[in-house]
DNA sequence: ACCTGAACACCGTTCAAGT
DNA sequence: ACCTGAACACCGTTCAAGT
């Protein structure tokens, strides 16, 4: 029975994340992951400072693992609908870690690597100055708004609206197809590539 | 010096409601609330069961306040853009709140009242069936999306990237335009216009 | 430099007891 | 039917004390 290795910060940062990931953010409490660690709970504190400079360290760490973007496809079109969906899974790939980095404001943080490549693709589209600008980030609020809305449904207790509901007075009532297809749950991944897709034909196309 | 008047469900859910609005989710703990209410901590739960109840009920009550849609503007493209303003606009009054929506796992049902609004509208734009469905999922998906990602940017540490580090290697240096277009905060209003916009235009426009 | 247990203030919740 | 205080388990954090 030989004595503990030492504790690090990292230790403590990377044992954090697992928790986080495998039991939800409620589950990290400081005296759980000092259990976790094998030391007593004042033992982290000397290492990360408090729960909050733990919480950042943690939210840090999961945005600079998402990684850079190397975009696929003939057109620019497609190169950027690459980026979108390599950006949708690598969120998606760590749900609790991501509500975390939302929660604490660090949202934005998680454009950057995508918005290279981005910057790139509305370039080669021939998009310049401030609209090109406008491109990239309307592209950017869409994706992570669209894996945030996303993930929120996975975890809801899944009620769709009885057909009734979704008819003011008035309304086409007589469109059957519509009406069964906004009761029945929606398809995520298909709404992504469909909304992705509309926004990019508009935002790249030359005006005219 | 009066005994106090009796202590309602409602009256409970209104205070918690007041406490999140003025001071954030972290401000509303039982025995802050029981203090605002003038009772004990304990006749709170008679009323509202415990503090997941309460949570349901606060957030079920900011999701019927939300209210319906009447939109305006002389085209189906215009309207729907009317709806999808009025929708950001009152999400964005208590922001506190719909973060606890969120969290909470609603958010698709705060898609409801606008939904039938964008079902007529989609409908009027000559859209059937399953391609109206998406159409007026895409568009909630975008407006509920790009709310989420602008809160966070506000409450964010408001860091935005220097200009080195928006490119890869090799890419359009020479565009400083748009290098100081992303470098600068970005202007959500805009964004959210541009975006809506480009997306509406994509989905109503007949396919050619 | 690193680790520890005791102690404090705060939290949600239960329950027996009151009216 | 409604309200109360005492008590319990759990939390983050501080601090003096150890090595």
């Amino acid at each position: 029975m030989t004595a503990r290795a030492p504790l690090t910060r990292e230790e403590v940062v990377a044992v954090a994340a697992d928790l986080v990931k495998q039991h939800g953010p409620q589950a990290l409490t400081m005296r759980k992951l000092a259990a976790e660690l094998g030391t007593a709970v004042t033992s982290i504190y000397w290492h990360v400072g408090n729960r909050e400079s733990l919480l950042d360290a943690l939210v840090e760490r999961t945005v600079a693992d998402l990684g850079g973007f190397r975009p696929r496809g003939a057109t620019p079109q497609d190169r950027v609908l690459s980026v979108a969906r390599t950006l949708r899974r690598r969120l998606r790939a760590h749900p609790h870690l991501i509500a975390m980095v939302h929660e604490r404001g660090l949202t934005e943080r998680m454009f950057l690597p995508a918005q290279q490549a981005l910057v790139h693709e509305v370039h080669a589209a021939g998009l310049r100055g401030t609209r090109a600008a406008e491109a990239v980030r309307a592209v950017l609020f869409q994706v992570v708004g669209h894996v945030l809305v996303e993930r929120n449904r996975e975890r809801a207790p899944a009620q769709h609206p009885r057909e009734e509901e979704l008819w003011g007075a008035g309304t086409a009532e007589e469109d059957r197809v519509l009406a069964r297809a906004l009761a029945a749950p929606a398809d995520p991944e298909r709404i992504f590539t469909t909304s992705v897709r509309a926004l990019v034909k508009s935002l790249l196309d030359p005006p005219t």
